[in-house]
DNA sequence: ATGAAACTATACATATCTGTATAAAAATAA
DNA sequence: TTATTTTTATACAGATATGTATAGTTTCAT
C-alpha cells in the first residue's frame, strides 16, 4: 500500500483520537501529514471513508493486540478470561492511550443513521462477543451475561481512566472482574 | 428568569444531545427555540458558555431527580446503595433517555486545557463522589472502592443501553451491582 | 530519454460556523 | 402617549469546513 495513503491513516488516527472528529479538518490531516488535500481525496473519497477506515483499522489492531496477548500469556482457557483484565490495564495505563475508538465516535456522531454510529455499535458488538468467547470456552454456564458484565466494567474504566489519567480505575475494575468471574456458575459437564 | 431565556436552554439541551454538541450550530438553536441569535448572544456570551450552562443544569437536575428517587422509596441507607440501580434502570430505559451528558461531552472535547472537558471530569467525580457518601451511609468499609466499582458498571450499562436501546445491559448491571455490593466487607462496630 | 503515474501548489466554489452591526417592530411601563 | 426595553429581521464580517479544477513538478520504469 502506498506509503503516503498509510501516513494519512496514521496521523488522521492520532489527531482524531486526541482533538475529537469533528475538530478535526481535512486541512490538518495534510498540513500533519505532509501532503495535500489532492492527495487525500484521491485515496479516499470522502472524509467520512477515512473517519470509517480509521474506525476499522483501530478496531482491527486493537483486538488483534488484546488477542495475541491473551493468547501468549496463558494457554488454559480458564486463565485467559482472567488475563483479560490484566491486558486492559496494560493497554490503558500506556503512555499513548487515548480512549475507545468506537465509544468516542458514537459519542460524536449520536444519530443511528450515521454509517460511523453503526459502526461503532458494530465494534462494541464483535467486542463483548469476543469476551463472550472466552466466557464460553471458561466453561461459564450464562457466557453472554458474564461477558456483558465484564465489557460494562472494562468500559466505564476506559471512561474513567480516559477522565482522568491514572485514576487507578482499573485496580478496581480488576478486582471487581475476579469477584464475578468466581461468583459465576459453570456449566454442567 | 426571561422565559426566552429558559426555552433556548431547554432546546440547546435537547439538540446537543440528540444531534452532538459540535454539530448543533447556533443557528439551528435559535431556528428551534423560535427566536435569534441576537437574543441567544444577549443572554449567553458565547456558545461555549451557553454549553456550559446546559451541561450544569442537566447535571443539577440528573442529581436531584436521583436523589429524591432514592431518599422516597428507600428510607434505610442499607437500602438506598440497593435502590441507586434500580433508579438507573428507570433512567435508562425511559423513553426520553438519551446518555449522560458528561460522557458525551468529554468525547466531544478531549482536549484536557477545555473549560467543557473540565465540568465534564468534574461532574463525573461528583456522580462518584455521590455513591461513596451512599455507600459510606450504608457502612461499608472502603466506600470509595465500591463507589468507583459501581459507578464504572453503570457508566459502562450507560454506554451499552445509548448505543444499543433495549439492550438490557442493565438488567445484568443490577446483578452484577448486588454481587459486588454482597461481597464487599462493612465497617467494624 | 521519453512517457506514465504520482504528487504538489494554488486557487476556487460552496457551504457553514460564530459573532456583530444596524434598524425596524413589538411589548411594557410611566 | 411617551419613553424604555425587549425582540426581531437582516445583512454582514471573518473564519473554517469539505471538496474540486487546473497546471506544474517530481518520480520512476522502460
Amino acid at each position: 500500500m502506498s506509503p503516503l495513503r498509510e501516513k494519512i491513516l496514521h496521523v488522521a488516527t492520532d489527531l482524531f483520537q486526541t482533538r475529537g472528529i469533528n475538530s478535526t479538518g481535512v486541512d490538518t490531516i495534510v498540513a500533519v501529514a505532509g501532503t495535500t488535500k489532492m492527495t487525500l481525496y484521491k485515496y479516499f473519497r470522502s472524509k467520512e471513508d477515512l473517519i470509517l477506515e480509521v474506525m476499522q483499522k483501530a478496531h482491527q489492531d486493537f483486538q488483534s493486540w488484546l488477542n495475541d496477548n491473551i493468547n501468549r500469556s496463558s494457554k488454559q482457557p480458564s486463565e485467559k478470561i482472567q488475563n483479560l483484565l490484566d491486558c486492559i490495564e496494560e493497554w490503558v495505563t500506556s503512555p499513548d492511550f487515548r480512549g475507545m475508538a468506537f465509544i468516542k465516535a458514537s459519542a460524536e456522531f449520536p444519530n443511528e443513521e450515521s454509517p460511523i454510529h453503526k459502526l461503532s455499535a458494530e465494534q462494541a458488538k464483535a467486542f463483548r462477543i469476543y469476551i463472550a468467547s472466552l466466557a464460553n470456552e471458561a466453561g461459564f454456564a450464562d457466557a453472554d451475561g458474564l461477558s456483558l458484565q465484564l465489557s460494562m466494567l472494562i468500559e466505564g474504566a476506559i471512561q474513567a481512566e480516559q477522565m482522568k489519567r491514572g485514576s487507578g480505575a482499573v485496580k478496581y475494575a480488576k478486582k471487581a472482574a475476579k469477584i464475578l468471574i468466581d461468583s459465576t456458575p459453570k456449566k454442567r459437564t
